[in-house]
DNA sequence: TTAGTATATAACCATATGTTTATATAAAAT
DNA sequence: ATTTTATATAAACATATGGTTATATACTAA
């Protein structure tokens, strides 16, 4: 692959806020609010963190009514899926969510 | 695997240099002063890309009389290999460097 | 032991990056 | 229409990063 747009992958997965996004998406499609419910984070820093990661093409996102579903893609990187398989295992946190009433229904 | 492990390993490939560093290294190991020839740059500059990459059990080294060879470690990232067969083959700057007596004969 | 070669480290500086606060936009609900 | 909710963007600031120059260290050769 190139080299500059390889630079671009790994400087967006070159952030422990970017991976724990990478790593919750792993398991589901979440939206921005759910996102900074689960870590704890301002909005504007989870939107921009989110930006990145979709300049670097490892995610996109769907719009569904006022919400903004973001979702793993990566698929231009043959190596994503062995770099996404090496993250962490976050369920516990998805289940949190849910349990908490923090799912976003849609 | 750990996040922050994941994150300095990132952050090690998260710039041109050594990406390119390791693209070389790809091929065979590579000494310090050879890699200056290759990529044209100082040495202090290429000296402290390798420390990040073997910081980050990227690369690891050899020494042999006064060059330190380096070479490819990342055994402990699972996605290695698959991150490093994305890179682009360097094999042409190797030949040039052999070809112009650049390289060190040990 | 001294000079030369290879590499590492340190100090400095300019640029990049991540976070915060404030504001803008877009859709929904009233 | 106006308010509320979700998200994005912008400006400001502190810290991190990469390059340069200067210097230190380690090994070799004379």
């Amino acid at each position: 692959m190139e080299l500059d747009q390889l630079t671009e992958c790994y400087k967006a997965m070159a952030d422990k806020t970017r991976l724990n996004i990478l790593a919750l998406l792993r398991h589901e499609e979440l939206c921005v609010c759910e996102l900074v419910d689960i870590l704890k984070m301002t909005q504007p820093s989870i939107s921009q963190h989110l930006r990145k990661l979709k300049q670097a093409k490892l995610v996109k996102e769907r719009r569904n009514s006022q919400w903004i579903f973001y979702s793993i893609d990566g698929e231009i990187y043959p190596f994503i899926k062995a770099s996404l398989d090496s993250l962490p295992d976050m369920s516990a946190k998805i289940e949190e969510l849910k349990a908490s009433g923090g799912k976003v229904c849609c």
